[in-house]
RNA sequence: GCCGACGUAGCUCAGAGGUAGAGCAGCUGAUUCGUAAUCAGCAGGUCCGCGGUUCGAAUCCGCGCGUCGGCUCCA
């Protein structure tokens, strides 16, 4: 029998069976054999010593696809699993996947393993991938294989076969001591595992479920050369020194307090100056498009609450108090606020779209071990709005709200970003809100706008909240990172609940679309972005200081404090160094505060009226006359470039 | 919330049953200096908190709080 292989250059290859995956990539190439790793056919990927029985299109993947790296990732769990195995006996293994840059393997231990043992078990791969061992497949029956993995005391595998579709083929995979339940596809021998290193031990649930076994997962990285592991660690290295954590220390920024409570975050005078320059803009660029501002109370009664339905669905997650018999709750949310707000008198189809926007501060318990910096807090800014609307102005909505996230977020100097439309379960309509039509007319709506703004998008099945289809815009920041900021929401379930009403023209009263939407997501969150993405050297126009003046010495202090004024007055955050310290030491410690303009004034400036510039960016510019300067400044800061 | 690690001066960290240490920052004084650290002196501590073991605990044990890495969660 002959098998006909069509290559990505359209070149048909016909080959006699039988024969294995490698000989195909051999009659290819000699040398292509050699650099292989695995293969796909007709977009399923296979290892090398897979028997080829079909026709197909066929690829071969070499260390430079971004693919293969998953297969050696994944065979550097398996060889982990084999280390562990060697050295811990007893040890049960559960799922050991790849991962976007490496692998992990959750693992039943008899004791929890210490950095120590990661030194250990890395030593063991290292040594048993030396020996150039085999990885091998082989086909088995079910009961056997439950049966094989029951008698190793391998219970997580023998009983997640169970949970595998009837119809599944149950494939194993040796590498030297272990034996795994594995589909596949593997590097073909374990030398080409070699650069790789074991990162992080963690706690993680059997199946993810909290009410299971809780599991040892060891996180690892792994790469086909030393050279990109050395890139990864330092990519490591660099977001480590871009930590908002530490920048937040160091710059001055905020300061979260053990005795205060965690999770809540003290804004420090140099932290609140950034927040108020990403709220001014915020603000301004909201009055631009036609939102009306508004500001709603911390706290609302209980029954507010009981209408919208939070309290009987996170009541443990929200702050409450009583005070003279009556309930109160600390707001979680703003919407409740905006709908009383949209209450106030009664709407007509005239006043739509009506677009409430607030920077509202909401509190919500979050559970002790998801908090993280400004990333995860339990008091934050939302840059929440709410847009009330009918239904033929809903595309024109969403799209200008698409566009706004992007704009918004283009002048804080991302450009990168994706969307993710996320919709119902279709398996499990019933424990959604809102009607079929209304389902699909506002997905519907949110992927024409998506279309028209030409954002690229991922569809998330069953990731929509239950109350309506959402989009999440995430922005790529300096070092590739994805983080999410804007969400956009429907809302089916708030109008109803609140009866929120508005007369159409055909005199009938009716419920308009609800849309709640953050374009930053948290101020707090976005301030920790920020921070991350600059490294803490924030654009003239956000930058806490803006300009640090220098005297030379003590006898320029007036001098400077001459500057000092005619900046301050021209608008410019400023700040005089008066302190005893050669100008040397001014320079670095405004260095250090990546302060983005120095200016040292001596005798020379003095006389001339002018000032030395030094940046951040390019040090030692030369001197300057100072109204040049301020005016330099001021164009930048307009510009916010 | 769960698993693990950690918590010492404002910050970064050393110390490991027997009087609590360094650098930076702070204060005082000297110095008056030209593009990333001038010198000297002084001060600074419930060693996260509460219990326990011990003649004696920052150190060992328990509980709590907090931080970090994950898991779970994220209206």
């Amino acid at each position: 029998m002959s098998i006909e292989l069509t290559l990505p250059d359209e070149q048909v290859l016909k080959l006699e069976s039988p024969l294995t995956v490698a000989d195909a990539v051999g009659a290819i190439g000699e040398g292509l054999r050699r650099r292989a790793i695995a293969a796909r056919l007709d977009g399923k990927l296979m290892d090398l010593h897979t028997a080829l029985t079909e026709n197909g299109r066929f690829e071969v993947l070499t260390d430079r696809d971004e693919d293969s790296l998953a297969v050696l990732r994944h065979s550097t769990a398996h060889l982990m699993a084999w280390a562990v195995k060697e050295l811990f006996p007893g040890a049960r293994f559960a799922f050991g996947p790849d991962v976007e840059n490496g692998f992990y393997y959750d693992i039943l231990a008899d004791a929890p393993f210490t950095p120590d043992d990661l030194t250990t078990i890395e030593q063991k791969m290292k040594e048993l991938a030396r020996t150039k061992v085999p990885f091998t497949k082989r086909s088995m029956g079910r009961d056997e294989a439950v049966a094989l993995f029951s008698e190793q005391g391998q219970n997580f595998k023998a009983e997640h076969i169970g949970d595998l579709p009837e119809d599944e083929e149950i494939f194993l995979y040796n590498v030297g001591e272990f034996t795994d339940l594995c589909g596949g596809p593997h590097v073909q021998n374990t030398s080409i595992i070699k650069a790789f290193k074991l990162m992080s031990v963690a706690g993680a649930y059997w199946k993810g479920d909290e009410k299971r076994e809780q599991l040892q997962r060891i996180y690892g990285t792994s790469w086909f050369k030393a050279k990109d592991l050395t890139a990864h660690l330092e990519m490591l290295a660099e977001a480590e020194k871009r930590d908002h954590r530490k920048l937040g220390q160091k710059l001055e920024l905020f300061g979260i307090k053990e005795e205060a409570g965690s999770g809540l975050v003290f804004w420090y005078p140099k932290g609140a100056v950034l927040r108020e320059q990403v709220e001014n803009h915020w603000k301004a660029e909201h009055r631009k498009r036609d939102y009306q501002l508004v500001v709603s109370p911390h706290i609302f009664r209980g029954e507010l609450w009981q209408t919208s339905g939070h309290l009987d669905y996170y009541a443990d997650d929200m702050y409450t108090f009583e005070q003279d018999d009556q309930l109160y709750v600390v707001k979680p949310m703003n919407c409740p606020g905006h709908i009383l707000i949209f209450q106030s008198d009664l709407k007509s189809y005239r006043d739509l779209p009506l677009r409430y926007a607030e920077l509202g501060t909401v509190y919500r318990y979050e559970r002790s071990g998801t908090l993280h910096g400004l990333l995860r807090v339990r008091g934050f800014t939302q840059d929440d709005a709410h847009i009330f609307c009918t239904p033929d102005q809903l595309v024109d909505e969403v799209e200008k709200l698409i566009t706004f996230s992007k704009e918004l977020q283009e002048t804080f100097g991302f450009v990168e970003f994706k969307a993710e439309l996320s919709v119902r379960d279709s398996q499990n309509t019933d424990k959604y809100i809102g009607s079929d039509e209304e389902w699909a007319e506002a997905e519907q709506a949110l992927r024409v706008a998506l279309d028209r703004v030409g954002l690229e998008v991922e569809r998330m099945e069953g990731e929509a909240v239950f109350y309506g289809p959402k989009i999440d815009i995430k922005l790529k920041d300096a070092l590739g990172r994805l983080w999410q900021t804007t969400t956009i929401q429907f809302d089916f379930n708030l109008g109803r609940r609140f009866n929120v009403q508005y007369v159409d023209a055909d005199g009938q009263h009716k419920h308009p679309y609800i849309i709640h939407r953050a374009l930053l997501g948290s101020i707090e969150r976005f301030i920790a972005i920020l921070t991350e993405n600059f490294a803490g050297e924030f654009p003239l126009w956000l930058a806490p200081v803006q300009v640090a003046i220098l005297p030379v010495s003590a006898p320029y202090r007036d001098y400077g404090q001459k500057v000092y004024e005619t900046l301050r007055n021209a608008g410019i955050r400023v700040e005089l160094n008066e302190r005893d310290e050669k100008v040397g030491a001014k320079i670095r410690n405004a260095e250090l505060q990546k302060i983005p303009y120095m200016l040292v004034v001596g005798s020379r400036e003095m006389e001339e009226s002018s000032i030395s510039v030094r940046s951040h960016k390019n040090g030692d510019e030369g001197s300057s006359p100072i109204d040049d300067f301020v005016k330099r400044v001021l164009d930048e800061i307009a510009a916010k470039s």
